[in-house]
DNA sequence: GCTTGCCCTGACGTGAGCGTCAAGGTCTAC
DNA sequence: GTAGACCTTGACGCTCACGTCAGGGCAAGC
Protein backbone atom coordinates (compact mmCIF):
# COMPACT_ATOMS: atom_id res chain seq x y z
CA UNK A 1 0.00 0.00 0.00
CA UNK A 2 2.08 3.02 -1.17
CA UNK A 3 0.81 6.34 -0.08
CA UNK A 4 1.97 9.76 -1.49
CA UNK A 5 2.53 12.33 1.43
CA UNK A 6 -0.71 13.91 1.77
CA UNK A 7 -2.21 10.77 2.28
CA UNK A 8 0.14 9.68 5.05
CA UNK A 9 -0.98 12.95 6.33
CA UNK A 10 -4.08 12.73 6.91
CA UNK A 11 -3.73 8.64 7.97
CA UNK A 12 -1.81 10.30 10.92
CA UNK A 13 -4.02 13.07 11.35
CA UNK A 14 -0.48 15.81 10.56
CA UNK A 15 0.45 18.04 8.26
CA UNK A 16 3.03 16.85 5.51
CA UNK A 17 5.17 20.29 6.56
CA UNK A 18 5.47 17.99 10.02
CA UNK A 19 6.42 14.85 7.93
CA UNK A 20 8.88 16.80 5.83
CA UNK A 21 10.20 18.01 8.78
CA UNK A 22 10.60 14.49 10.86
CA UNK A 23 12.41 13.30 7.34
CA UNK A 24 14.77 16.37 8.06
CA UNK A 25 15.39 15.14 11.22
CA UNK A 26 16.24 11.89 9.84
CA UNK A 27 13.36 10.04 11.90
CA UNK A 28 11.46 8.68 8.98
CA UNK A 29 12.90 7.87 5.45
CA UNK A 30 10.62 7.70 2.03
CA UNK A 31 11.05 6.39 -1.20
CA UNK A 32 11.00 8.57 -4.37
CA UNK A 33 8.37 7.97 -7.05
CA UNK A 34 10.49 8.72 -10.85
CA UNK A 35 8.88 12.60 -10.22
CA UNK A 36 10.14 12.82 -6.87
CA UNK A 37 7.38 12.42 -4.99
CA UNK A 38 7.99 10.83 -1.74
CA UNK A 39 6.00 7.40 -1.26
CA UNK A 40 5.57 5.65 2.33
CA UNK A 41 3.85 2.51 3.13
CA UNK A 42 2.56 1.11 6.43
CA UNK A 43 5.81 0.64 8.12
CA UNK A 44 5.93 4.38 7.82
CA UNK A 45 2.26 5.31 9.10
CA UNK A 46 3.71 3.06 12.27
CA UNK A 47 6.57 5.32 13.04
CA UNK A 48 4.73 8.33 12.62
CA UNK A 49 1.97 6.91 15.03
CA UNK A 50 4.78 5.86 17.28
CA UNK A 51 6.58 9.37 17.14
CA UNK A 52 2.97 10.87 17.52
CA UNK A 53 2.26 8.68 20.75
CA UNK A 54 5.36 9.33 22.67
CA UNK A 55 5.45 13.38 21.80
CA UNK A 56 1.83 13.34 23.37
CA UNK A 57 3.30 12.01 26.70
CA UNK A 58 6.30 14.73 26.22
CA UNK A 59 8.81 13.13 24.32
CA UNK A 60 10.35 15.49 22.15
CA UNK A 61 11.35 14.32 18.54
CA UNK A 62 14.82 13.46 19.65
CA UNK A 63 13.79 11.63 22.11
CA UNK A 64 12.02 9.28 20.08
CA UNK A 65 14.91 8.58 18.23
CA UNK A 66 15.45 4.92 20.42
CA UNK A 67 12.20 4.13 19.62
CA UNK A 68 12.01 4.62 16.14
CA UNK A 69 15.38 3.19 15.38
CA UNK A 70 14.26 0.49 17.25
CA UNK A 71 11.21 -0.48 15.22
CA UNK A 72 13.01 0.18 12.01
CA UNK A 73 15.57 -2.80 13.13
CA UNK A 74 12.35 -5.21 12.98
CA UNK A 75 11.18 -5.37 16.56
CA UNK A 76 7.11 -5.38 16.77
CA UNK A 77 6.94 -2.42 19.17
CA UNK A 78 8.88 0.88 19.65
CA UNK A 79 9.99 -0.13 23.14
CA UNK A 80 11.41 -3.08 22.82
CA UNK A 81 14.96 -2.52 22.76
CA UNK A 82 17.46 -1.81 25.53
CA UNK A 83 17.84 2.13 24.45
CA UNK A 84 13.77 2.41 24.37
CA UNK A 85 13.71 1.72 28.28
CA UNK A 86 16.60 4.05 28.83
CA UNK A 87 14.64 6.63 27.58
CA UNK A 88 12.01 5.65 29.74
CA UNK A 89 13.98 5.97 32.45
CA UNK A 90 15.46 9.36 31.40
CA UNK A 91 12.10 10.86 31.03
CA UNK A 92 10.78 9.75 34.02
CA UNK A 93 13.51 11.44 35.85
CA UNK A 94 13.37 14.40 33.87
CA UNK A 95 9.60 14.48 34.99
CA UNK A 96 10.27 13.86 38.30
CA UNK A 97 12.49 16.63 38.55
CA UNK A 98 9.92 19.26 36.90
CA UNK A 99 7.56 17.92 38.86
CA UNK A 100 10.26 18.55 42.13
CA UNK A 101 10.69 22.04 40.79
CA UNK A 102 7.21 23.36 39.78
CA UNK A 103 5.89 21.91 43.22
CA UNK A 104 8.50 23.91 45.22
CA UNK A 105 7.48 27.14 43.31
CA UNK A 106 3.78 26.51 43.84
CA UNK A 107 4.37 26.25 47.38
CA UNK A 108 6.80 29.32 47.27
CA UNK A 109 3.74 31.30 45.17
CA UNK A 110 1.09 29.62 47.56
CA UNK A 111 3.22 31.16 50.39
CA UNK A 112 3.50 34.48 48.96
CA UNK A 113 -0.47 34.87 47.64
CA UNK A 114 -1.44 33.63 51.43
CA UNK A 115 0.57 36.58 53.05
CA UNK A 116 -0.40 39.05 50.16
CA UNK A 117 -3.58 38.66 51.01
CA UNK A 118 -2.95 38.15 54.75
CA UNK A 119 -1.76 42.16 54.55
CA UNK A 120 -4.15 43.13 52.29
CA UNK A 121 -6.84 41.83 55.07
CA UNK A 122 -5.46 43.18 57.80
CA UNK A 123 -5.12 46.98 56.08
CA UNK A 124 -1.51 47.52 56.24
CA UNK A 125 -0.50 50.60 54.73
CA UNK A 126 1.00 50.04 51.36
CA UNK A 127 3.09 53.18 51.07
CA UNK A 128 5.50 54.45 54.14
CA UNK A 129 4.19 58.21 54.28
CA UNK A 130 4.55 59.07 57.30
CA UNK A 131 2.04 58.10 60.08
CA UNK A 132 1.45 61.86 61.44
CA UNK A 133 1.00 63.44 57.80
CA UNK A 134 -1.46 60.35 57.57
CA UNK A 135 -3.12 60.89 60.56
CA UNK A 136 -3.70 64.89 59.90
CA UNK B 1 23.00 57.00 45.04
CA UNK B 2 22.95 57.32 41.20
CA UNK B 3 24.05 54.33 39.82
CA UNK B 4 25.31 53.47 35.55
CA UNK B 5 24.31 50.27 34.21
CA UNK B 6 27.24 48.48 34.92
CA UNK B 7 26.90 49.26 38.78
CA UNK B 8 23.22 48.09 38.59
CA UNK B 9 24.51 44.89 36.77
CA UNK B 10 26.66 44.04 38.93
CA UNK B 11 24.81 44.79 42.15
CA UNK B 12 21.78 42.98 41.02
CA UNK B 13 23.78 39.65 39.50
CA UNK B 14 22.53 40.34 36.30
CA UNK B 15 23.95 41.42 32.81
CA UNK B 16 23.91 44.77 31.33
CA UNK B 17 22.38 42.86 28.45
CA UNK B 18 19.53 41.92 30.52
CA UNK B 19 18.95 45.14 32.08
CA UNK B 20 18.69 47.10 28.18
CA UNK B 21 15.93 44.57 27.19
CA UNK B 22 14.42 44.85 30.94
CA UNK B 23 14.15 48.62 29.62
CA UNK B 24 13.56 47.62 25.97
CA UNK B 25 10.34 45.26 27.47
CA UNK B 26 9.00 48.80 29.59
CA UNK B 27 9.74 46.97 32.77
CA UNK B 28 12.26 49.36 34.08
CA UNK B 29 13.32 53.25 33.12
CA UNK B 30 16.40 54.90 33.37
CA UNK B 31 17.71 58.64 33.46
CA UNK B 32 20.20 59.80 31.14
CA UNK B 33 23.23 61.67 32.03
CA UNK B 34 24.26 64.45 29.81
CA UNK B 35 27.08 61.89 27.45
CA UNK B 36 23.71 59.45 27.07
CA UNK B 37 24.63 56.71 29.96
CA UNK B 38 21.71 55.56 31.85
CA UNK B 39 21.64 56.32 35.36
CA UNK B 40 19.62 54.44 38.04
CA UNK B 41 19.32 54.63 41.49
CA UNK B 42 17.79 51.93 44.49
CA UNK B 43 14.59 52.06 43.44
CA UNK B 44 15.44 50.72 39.99
CA UNK B 45 17.33 48.45 41.77
CA UNK B 46 14.05 47.07 44.23
CA UNK B 47 12.58 47.18 40.66
CA UNK B 48 15.07 44.61 39.56
CA UNK B 49 15.48 42.26 42.07
CA UNK B 50 11.53 42.23 42.13
CA UNK B 51 11.83 40.77 38.62
CA UNK B 52 14.59 38.34 39.64
CA UNK B 53 12.73 37.32 42.69
CA UNK B 54 9.43 36.59 40.62
CA UNK B 55 11.59 35.04 37.48
CA UNK B 56 12.90 32.70 40.09
CA UNK B 57 9.25 31.36 40.80
CA UNK B 58 8.53 30.56 37.50
CA UNK B 59 7.38 34.34 36.08
CA UNK B 60 7.84 35.21 32.81
CA UNK B 61 8.66 39.05 32.32
CA UNK B 62 5.51 39.53 31.33
CA UNK B 63 3.83 38.37 34.15
CA UNK B 64 6.53 40.49 36.12
CA UNK B 65 5.03 43.94 34.99
CA UNK B 66 2.01 44.01 37.55
CA UNK B 67 4.23 43.86 40.41
CA UNK B 68 6.46 46.51 38.93
CA UNK B 69 3.94 47.95 38.51
CA UNK B 70 3.21 48.48 41.62
CA UNK B 71 6.08 49.10 43.18
CA UNK B 72 6.40 52.23 40.98
CA UNK B 73 3.14 53.23 42.08
CA UNK B 74 4.72 53.68 45.35
CA UNK B 75 3.78 50.72 47.05
CA UNK B 76 5.86 49.28 49.61
CA UNK B 77 5.83 45.43 47.97
CA UNK B 78 5.25 44.50 44.65
CA UNK B 79 2.28 42.27 45.65
CA UNK B 80 0.52 45.40 47.64
CA UNK B 81 -1.99 45.86 44.70
CA UNK B 82 -5.32 43.88 43.78
CA UNK B 83 -3.31 43.45 39.64
CA UNK B 84 -0.54 41.17 41.58
CA UNK B 85 -3.10 39.26 43.57
CA UNK B 86 -4.36 38.13 40.39
CA UNK B 87 -1.08 37.39 38.81
CA UNK B 88 -0.18 35.10 41.53
CA UNK B 89 -3.62 33.24 41.33
CA UNK B 90 -2.96 32.94 37.83
CA UNK B 91 0.08 31.73 38.13
CA UNK B 92 -1.16 29.32 40.49
CA UNK B 93 -3.83 28.03 38.37
CA UNK B 94 -0.93 27.35 35.79
CA UNK B 95 1.35 25.70 37.97
CA UNK B 96 -1.92 23.84 38.74
CA UNK B 97 -2.55 22.89 35.30
CA UNK B 98 0.89 21.68 34.39
CA UNK B 99 0.99 19.72 37.69
CA UNK B 100 -2.10 17.81 36.26
CA UNK B 101 -0.36 17.39 32.72
CA UNK B 102 2.97 16.36 34.04
CA UNK B 103 1.71 13.67 36.69
CA UNK B 104 -0.85 12.53 34.33
CA UNK B 105 2.37 11.95 31.94
CA UNK B 106 4.13 10.61 34.63
CA UNK B 107 1.87 7.63 35.12
CA UNK B 108 1.54 6.81 31.06
CA UNK B 109 5.86 6.79 30.78
CA UNK B 110 5.75 4.73 34.38
CA UNK B 111 3.16 2.25 32.82
CA UNK B 112 4.90 2.05 29.45
CA UNK B 113 8.69 1.31 31.07
CA UNK B 114 6.46 -1.20 32.93
CA UNK B 115 5.37 -3.00 30.70
CA UNK B 116 7.98 -2.92 28.59
CA UNK B 117 10.30 -4.27 31.09
CA UNK B 118 7.42 -7.23 32.03
CA UNK B 119 7.73 -8.05 28.42
CA UNK B 120 11.43 -8.02 28.45
CA UNK B 121 11.92 -10.01 30.97
CA UNK B 122 9.46 -12.78 30.03
CA UNK B 123 11.18 -13.25 27.20
CA UNK B 124 8.58 -12.35 24.84
CA UNK B 125 9.82 -12.42 20.89
CA UNK B 126 10.15 -8.56 19.83
CA UNK B 127 10.00 -9.01 16.44
CA UNK B 128 7.16 -11.51 14.78
CA UNK B 129 9.18 -13.95 12.81
CA UNK B 130 7.22 -16.83 12.35
CA UNK B 131 7.71 -19.25 15.07
CA UNK B 132 8.36 -22.43 13.19
CA UNK B 133 11.33 -20.66 11.46
CA UNK B 134 12.32 -19.92 15.07
CA UNK B 135 12.07 -23.28 16.44
CA UNK B 136 13.79 -24.29 13.74
C1' DG C 1 48.55 60.50 22.11
C1' DC C 2 47.39 56.04 23.58
C1' DT C 3 45.48 52.45 26.20
C1' DT C 4 41.86 50.80 29.10
C1' DG C 5 37.38 50.39 30.53
C1' DC C 6 33.12 51.79 30.48
C1' DC C 7 29.06 53.09 27.66
C1' DC C 8 25.89 53.42 23.28
C1' DT C 9 22.67 51.35 19.36
C1' DG C 10 21.52 47.84 16.16
C1' DA C 11 21.06 43.44 14.72
C1' DC C 12 21.61 38.53 14.33
C1' DG C 13 21.76 33.82 16.96
C1' DT C 14 19.82 30.44 20.24
C1' DG C 15 16.23 26.01 20.73
C1' DA C 16 11.69 23.23 19.25
C1' DG C 17 8.56 22.16 16.07
C1' DC C 18 6.67 23.21 12.96
C1' DG C 19 3.35 27.27 10.07
C1' DT C 20 3.29 29.77 6.15
C1' DC C 21 4.41 31.76 2.03
C1' DA C 22 6.96 31.76 -2.63
C1' DA C 23 7.77 29.94 -6.92
C1' DG C 24 7.45 26.33 -9.41
C1' DG C 25 6.72 21.12 -11.37
C1' DT C 26 3.18 17.08 -12.10
C1' DC C 27 -0.96 14.64 -12.87
C1' DT C 28 -5.90 14.16 -13.70
C1' DA C 29 -10.34 15.50 -15.30
C1' DC C 30 -13.06 18.20 -18.21
C1' DG D 1 -5.56 23.39 -22.96
C1' DT D 2 -6.57 24.58 -18.70
C1' DA D 3 -8.24 24.43 -13.99
C1' DG D 4 -7.44 22.27 -9.72
C1' DA D 5 -5.26 19.37 -6.60
C1' DC D 6 -1.36 17.46 -5.55
C1' DC D 7 3.78 17.57 -5.08
C1' DT D 8 8.83 19.78 -4.80
C1' DT D 9 12.63 22.81 -2.34
C1' DG D 10 13.90 26.92 0.11
C1' DA D 11 13.46 30.21 3.35
C1' DC D 12 11.48 33.28 6.76
C1' DG D 13 8.27 33.61 11.02
C1' DC D 14 6.97 32.42 15.63
C1' DT D 15 8.07 32.45 21.39
C1' DC D 16 11.42 33.90 25.25
C1' DA D 17 15.05 36.00 27.41
C1' DC D 18 18.58 37.28 26.62
C1' DG D 19 24.08 36.18 24.41
C1' DT D 20 27.12 37.87 21.37
C1' DC D 21 29.19 40.43 18.07
C1' DA D 22 29.93 44.85 15.21
C1' DG D 23 31.09 49.41 15.13
C1' DG D 24 31.54 53.35 17.51
C1' DG D 25 31.61 57.26 21.50
C1' DC D 26 33.27 58.93 26.25
C1' DA D 27 36.37 59.52 30.25
C1' DA D 28 40.48 58.86 32.98
C1' DG D 29 45.29 57.67 33.73
C1' DC D 30 50.10 57.47 31.88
Amino acid sequence: MVMRIGDLASEAGITTRALRFYESQGLITAQRAPNGYREYDEADLRLVREIQALQSIGFSLDDTRPFVDCLRAGHDTGDSCAESIDAYERKLADIDACLGVLSARRAQVADKLERARARLAAGCPTTTTSTTEQEH
